[in-house]
RNA sequence: GGGUAUGUGGCGGAAUUGGUAUACGCGUACGCCUCAGAAGCGUAUGGAGCAAUCCUUGGAGGUUCGAGUCCUCUCAUACCCACCA
């Protein structure tokens, strides 16, 4: 059938121009009639063009919200620009415009192609940030969270480029160099605003369990707050003279191993430090440390993997635990900003610890044995069984000759390793290890070198034996003085065979990670540190005690205090920008910070501003350069008063959008709690992955701070989320202008249509998924041809009603669209459609119904063609209007089926069955196929799987 | 270095609870149509083989009547965090 052609432009016109007419996507927040559902994608930064990812974002939500509508859901779908933001600043500074102008032009710009994309977004509830409108609340927001202490000032390093004379966000550092003029970026130290999102660290935690998130997104955010359990301990400090120890607090995560902290690191910008210098014998050098790495950002510093550090000379501390003196150290491998910027160092037990100890001779002392608990394979333990304790030996035995040692291999199991025995009562274990090695190995001259100090312990089931084993191993060296060998008795040759093994060989031929691999590594390489769990030693009454159990008892012991530690900073929401919102701050004459009255709100961003790169002070916002912003306090305060000039982090502004657009014209409250309480949560909130943590946590943070504040009805602002993948350029490349392979959809929606293109990009890949899928035209094509092919379908118009066939082709196609829109696998969704079509296509002509119902389930991915096919039919009002199909389930399940026939597991035929075919019927219908006839024979089947409607598993052998 | 995710044709991808692997689309080949090309239409298309048949979901084991799917190990790629005590 040849196919015939639309002229989409006029199409897309047309239905545009009706949905207008009829205002179908307006929603009534106050309509109760219907099931409310707030469907939320991430608002776009108006940066001035509407770019595939902007389609891809917006274009397949609004299937689902189309799809929803039509379901008879009342659906809200708004949107909006964040719209305050750096790249405004940056064409005020090079191209001279007023950032307002070049923001609201490049809004209306975004606006109008965006109505090319015949989206259902509800522009009625449309949210700006950067209108002052919207500003005054959020404003208003920042005060509650100040009048409630979630607002403080607290000094924090900003980067500072000493050429621009300007503060640099941190994306405008690369590689510690001002992305504009290539100068080396410093470091000032400010006092700016903090919101205080650690003191909701833990239910930000613990209220993501029950969300439906993906597990990955909850990792993300997990990973970013960072929870770990540890203590803090207090070190006294002691100066030599007659003044008082000065405490010095730690935190860590293994108070379990304080009988072996050797020595104690502070931060160079600890602020005890200032006090202990004055009685350290090398003042100098400490402030040239502190000078050295404060010219380093933090970057640099962990760049630099050569610990670096310096004593503080003539000071001492206690060991809470030994009660022996420590020295102490600055190094800025310990970070000022986590925990009590103190650390109290355990070269045994902690890489970084060990390596500063190496460099600077520091003692290492061993706290912990290692003990290896076997969870796995046949020799894990069992835990029903009893636990048998031995003293043993491992010994490992240097060749006479070579520089290869010996080894075993058990036969039972594969298991490779040396020379093991049990220590008889009252024996030496030098003495047990040479009888071993002549009993196991014949090997009659073993010598004894040395014992290797720390014993390690096992924990294992012993198969021979058909015990649990806690083995507790003194690892011994033994060099053979010659050849001189004896057969060894029978039953020792039995279980394993003797193998030498070379030393560079030796970590392929054990097994990876057990007990015998690490005496191996602790052979050759005497000196690392052990991180893992085991048995207390060096620990006076603790020794011999587990650690992890012993963990509560000693940090008593220590006399501290155990605690819970957070990554997740504070949120530093000061920027030194002029396109933000102003915090709504002013300073009386003594410098305190007031808030401004709610009757001056909005509290409006000044228009007399310079951007001139160093216009403003050292270490300022441009803001500072406005004479109205200074008058206008002095006017409203009194002389002497001055302004707040720095600005709000944009995140704050997208941390409450999704609450305003319920109630986005109110001028007297920031939205209506009535309608917040219909409406929220979000029932699902669409967006890039990139989002996951920081906008997601922060607007997490916001809501549940305004929860607190019973201004919000729930305390987690978002039901589902939906993280959504890239498009890469037709070159696999992400899209750069750089590269030159960025895909401008206007040409592509001119020349195949905005319905094509949606279609693409719905078909490209599953939506809910954060893939990355390479931009092809042939796709975009594809998707035309498969339009037209419809519109084909609607030539003719048949009388008589649809047959059978394919009411049952579109119950098939209703069940799979309406499931697969529901989780967002758009692109099976449209599979389903084209098999429809396909089906559909057979027949001659298509009755009204069938039509009908085809146009219901195409409207959402083809919103215009679906419209245009409409009115073509000479239905009345839109096919947006229509009600969502419902399959028959009647129509769904088939008497008969196929299914496939497997002898001994393998697909050998198929047989066409009735659903509530016998086990005996099916077996006779197989036995029909000749291909399985022959491979069964006349024998009777050894057992028969039969699983109604899905396989027959015919098995011949035992 | 740590964490998370993903590995299926030439390509994007499909496969409810373990139950006919490769749906749908692109690309490719051949044919039809055409003066010719484009478009369109039709057929084929995981690999090997004339065939029967055998092999195939990154690799190696395992559990199972049956594994893309579950378990163990291993390799590769992507993203995020990276001295967090």
């Amino acid at each position: 059938m040849p196919r015939e052609s639309f002229d989409h432009k006029e199409i897309e016109r047309s239905a545009q121009e009706k949905w207008e007419k009829l205002d179908l996507y307006a929603t009534d927040l106050t309509d109760d009639s219907k099931e409310k559902y707030y469907l939320l994608f991430e608002f776009p930064y108006p940066s001035g063009d509407l770019h595939i990812g902007h389609w891809y974002a917006f274009a397949l939500t609004d299937i689902y919200a189309r799809k929803l509508r039509m379901a008879g859901k009342n659906v809200l779908f708004p949107m909006g620009f964040d719209a305050f933001g750096l790249p405004a600043e940056n064409a005020a500074i090079k191209n001279g415009v007023d950032p307002k102008k070049w923001t609201y032009e490049n809004m209306e710009r975004m606006r109008t192609q965006m109505r090319t994309m015949g989206a259902s977004m509800d522009w009625s509830k449309e949210v700006v940030t950067c209108d002052p409108g919207y500003y005054k609340w959020t404003q208003w927001l920042f005060a509650k969270l100040f009048e409630h202490g979630l607002a403080e000032r607290k000094n924090a390093a900003v980067k500072w480029c000493p050429f621009d004379k300007t503060v640099l966000a941190n994306e405008q550092v690369i590689d510690g160099h001002c992305e504009r003029c290539g100068h080396e970026v410093e470091e000032k130290n400010l006092t700016q605003w903090f919101l205080k999102i650690t003191q909701y660290a833990e239910r930000l935690l613990k209220d993501l369990e029950p969300l439906p998130w993906r597990e990955d997104i909850k990792d993300a955010q997990r990973a970013w707050i960072g929870e770990s359990e540890g203590a803090k301990l207090v070190f006294m400090a002691h100066t030599g003279e007659e003044d008082a120890p000065v405490p010095l607090e730690v935190f860590t995560t293994r108070p379990d191993t304080v009988f072996g902290a050797t020595y104690l690191v502070l931060a160079p910008e600890h602020p005890m430090v200032d006090v202990l210098i004055q009685d350290a014998l090398n003042p100098e050098a400490i402030r040239a440390y502190q000078r050295e790495t404060g010219k380093k950002t933090e970057r640099e510093r962990s760049e630099n993997k050569e610990k670096t550090g310096v004593a503080l000379e003539g000071i001492t501390a206690t060991n809470p635990a030994t009660k022996e003196e420590v020295p102490v150290y600055l190094a800025d491998y310990v970070l000022a900003s986590y925990g009590t910027g103190a650390v109290m160092a355990v070269p045994a037990h902690d890489e970084r610890d060990f390596e500063f100890a190496q460099r600077y001779q520091l003692p290492i002392k061993d706290v912990i044995e290692p003990v290896f608990v076997r969870t796995i394979g046949t020799d894990a333990v069992r835990p029903e069984e009893p636990m048998v304790e031995r003293q043993a030996v491992v010994a490992i035995v240097k060749h006479w000759g070579e520089d290869k040692y010996l080894c075993l291999r058990w036969k039972s199991n594969d298991w490779t390793g040396f020379v093991i025995g049990g220590i008889e009562e009252g024996e030496e274990p030098s003495v047990t290890g040479a009888r071993e090695i002549t009993e196991e190995t014949g090997y009659k001259n073993p010598r004894f070198v040395r014992d290797m100090g720390v014993p390690t312990h096992s924990q294992f089931y012993h198969e021979v034996k058909r015990q649990n084993r806690f083995a507790h191993f003194t690892p011994l060296y033994y060099e053979l003085a010659d050849g001189e060998r004896e057969e060894p008795s029978a039953e020792e040759l039995a279980i394993h065979d003797i193998e030498w093994v070379a030393k560079e060989d030796m970590d392929a031929y054990l097994s990876r990670d057990n007990d015998i691999a690490y005496i191996w590594k602790r052979f050759v390489a005497p000196a690392f540190p052990y991180t893992g769990d085991g048995i207390l030693a060096n620990s006076d009454s603790f020794d011999g005690r587990s650690n992890r159990e012993a963990m509560t008892e000693l940090i008593a012991y220590a006399g501290g205090e155990a605690v819970k530690q957070y990554r997740l900073r504070d949120w530093l929401v000061s920027r030194q920008r002029y396109w933000g919102c102003p915090i709504p701050i002013v300073y009386d004459p003594e410098g305190n910070a007031h808030l401004v009255p709610n009757d001056h709100l909005p509290w409006l961003l000044p228009e007399d501003v310079d951007f001139t790169p160093g216009a403003a002070g050292v270490g300022t916002s441009p803001l500072s350069t406005s004479r109205e912003l200074k008058e206008r306090v002095e006017r409203i305060f009194g002389a002497g008063w001055t302004p707040e000039y720095d600005t709000l982090d944009t995140f704050v502004d997208s941390s409450w959008y999704y609450l305003r657009y319920v109630d986005p014209a109110d001028a007297h409250d920031f939205s209506d709690q009535g309608l917040l309480k219909k409406w929220m949560p979000v029932d699902r909130y669409s967006g890039g992955s990139e989002h996951t943590t920081m906008h997601l946590l922060y607007a997490r943070f916001f809501n549940k701070a305004l929860y607190d504040l019973a201004l919000v009805p729930t305390s987690e602002p978002f039901n589902e989320r939906y993280n959504r993948g890239v498009i890469l350029g037709p070159d696999g490349a992400k899209m750069s202008k750089s590269k030159g392979n960025v895909i401008n959809p206007d040409e592509v929606v001119s020349k195949f249509g905005s319905d094509a293109v949606r279609m693409y990009l719905a078909f490209i890949g599953p939506y809910n998924e954060t893939g990355s899928y390479p931009w092809n035209l042939d796709g975009a094509f594809a998707m035309r041809k498969f339009l037209d092919r419809v519109y084909t379908l609607f030539e003719g118009t048949a009388t008589e009603k649809s047959n059978p066939e394919v009411l049952r082709a579109l119950a098939v196609a209703i069940d799979k669209v309406t499931a697969d829109t529901d989780r967002f696998k758009f692109n099976t969704a449209l599979s389903a459609l084209m098999v429809l079509v396909r089906d559909l296509e057979s027949h001659a002509q298509l009755a009204p119904d069938a039509k009908r119902t085809l146009l219901a389930l195409l409207a959402p991915f083809a919103p215009h063609l679906a419209e245009h096919l409409w009115e073509k039919m000479g239905e009345e009002g839109s096919v947006h209007q229509m009600v969502w199909p419902e399959a028959d389930p009647a129509l769904l399940s088939a008497s008969e089926i196929v299914i496939g026939v497997q002898v001994n597991g393998k697909k050998r035929g198929e047989v066409r069955l009735s659903l509530t075919a016998s086990e005996d019927e099916a077996l006779m219908e197989a036995r029909k196929v000749p291909a399985i006839a022959l491979l069964l024979g006349e024998t009777a089947p050894a057992r028969v799987v039969y699983v109604p409607g899905r396989i027959l598993n015919i098995v011949t052998q035992g």
